[in-house]
DNA sequence: CCATATCGTGCAAAAACGTGCAGAGTCAAG
DNA sequence: CTTGACTCTGCACGTTTTTGCACGATATGG
């Protein structure tokens, strides 16, 4: 296997896994640590990725070097990404939020899926030209540059014309007596109009967002029917959220 | 084995596997590694593979990860970009198409533009998130797998919408009788429906495009007011589209 | 604070590299 | 047909790069 050609492969493990275990990919590999943990800090060398202790991770959001901020994939949210692609069914009519963690998902859809995908986020809507079988839908509207999706009274139109079976949506808050928040008001309307057409509403949110609350409500916990979180916090999210009568789903 | 057929090979190797280890091909062909190295030192020298130490990899390397394919930017198609840029004024609200010329054009708006962009593009959307100063909208609808562009009802209902000062349209065939054309249905009828409402519509074209023509009509000449191609085939566009009442802008 | 895992560096063997050179083949002028 | 210029190929040789291991240093988790 050729030096480069490794390196290619680590990063795309990378960006797959949001994170790295040199000893890990030393035995899939048939390599030793040695040769890897080289690797590694060669490419923390040019800044393509952060060197830790046991592996790596992708470099900090801040020195980036391209501008499509595809999303950092931390482990979490590949995580509760790839569990949640798993809910989707074939044939199902999908609505699919901006944001890391659906990016995520939107990664690990299975490559053979028959399912129609509804998203106001071009990052996903591209993402999702990587699977053959989906038909893509785009809603359209003024483009909110701090999280690169559409917002907006024009996207609250055009929503109107779907009703998908099963939504995911992100939120940044999730607190019991406060219901699920978000910080950005334009997003906040989009979410509630999505939620008030959907058949199945679910939420992906990463273990900060347990317990805190943001400035927007999204909806009362009566509109939402489950929570997708990554394993280690599904026992938290039980305890905060008892008797909401909301399925929590530990993405492990 | 001539030499020639072994630098094709070689080539299509490198597609075939993404990567090329020179003593493998050495051994499967019966030559030593010393031929095999020369040939690939020669071709990375003429910049069609990059050399790294045990063989050679694609230059852009077929970084399957993300669906990035901005297309290829060739140096008229940038040419084109860059001077269609400069047409746009402070406080217009714009159409821009699909299609890698007018993604060029995105990438080379004045950084400081004031003004309202509306594209069907998710690419040229997040392309000019790199522009603080624009506001960007995105029409939506179905997403076209193959021109990276939405489509179809809901788009063309959407762009009912719209009142833009100049549209940029990209095309494949403009031919003096037969008018402006495109190779795909779908997109002619969006181009048609932005080209109806449009103040001004400029259509981008590369050399190759002058005088061809494609399926679907998108309009006839007495629509479209001007048209931007490279300073080279300005010549041969002015006597192909002789008065056809449309200006001809050379972009040097 | 200790046990353990991981890290970085120096080192030596192996692999791959580039260069110079010579033999074989090609081609055109004489 | 011969000659000489030219190209292509493989080999030899010294150089550079890569890789795995040894060893002491450092970080992590209880």
């Amino acid at each position: 296997m050729l030096n480069h050609e490794r390196k290619t492969h680590l990063l795309s493990l990378l960006e797959k896994q949001g994170s790295i275990v040199a000893k890990e990919v030393s035995r899939n590999l048939g390599l030793s640590e040695d040769t890897i943990r080289r690797d590694l800090r060669e490419l923390a060398k040019v800044g393509r990725l952060k060197r830790v202790h046991g592996g790596a991770v992708p470099v900090a959001p801040a020195n980036a070097a391209f501008p499509f901020r595809t999303g950092i994939a931390t482990p979490e949210k590949v995580q509760i990404g790839k569990y949640a692609a798993a809910m989707v069914e074939p044939g199902q009519v999908v609505f699919l939020d901006g944001g890391t963690t659906a990016l995520q998902l939107a990664k690990h859809l299975p490559q053979r899926l028959d399912a129609t995908i509804i998203t106001h986020s071009p990052n996903v809507a591209l993402q999702l030209l990587n699977h053959d079988r989906l038909a893509v839908e785009i809603v359209g509207g003024r483009l909110l540059r701090h999280s690169i999706v559409t917002c907006g009274a024009a996207t609250i139109a055009w929503l109107d014309r779907y009703r998908p079976d099963i939504a995911f949506i992100g939120a940044t808050g999730l607190h019991a007596e406060q219901g699920v928040t978000t910080g950005e008001s334009e997003e906040a309307e989009v979410k509630r109009a999505v939620i008030a057409k959907t058949g199945s509403t679910l939420i992906l949110a990463s273990s900060e967002k347990l317990g805190a609350v943001s400035s927007f409500e999204i909806a009362p916990w009566a509109e939402i029917d489950g929570l997708v979180v990554a394993e280690a916090a599904a026992k938290k999210a039980k305890d905060l959220f008892v008797d909401l009568n909301c399925d929590i789903h530990g993405a492990k």
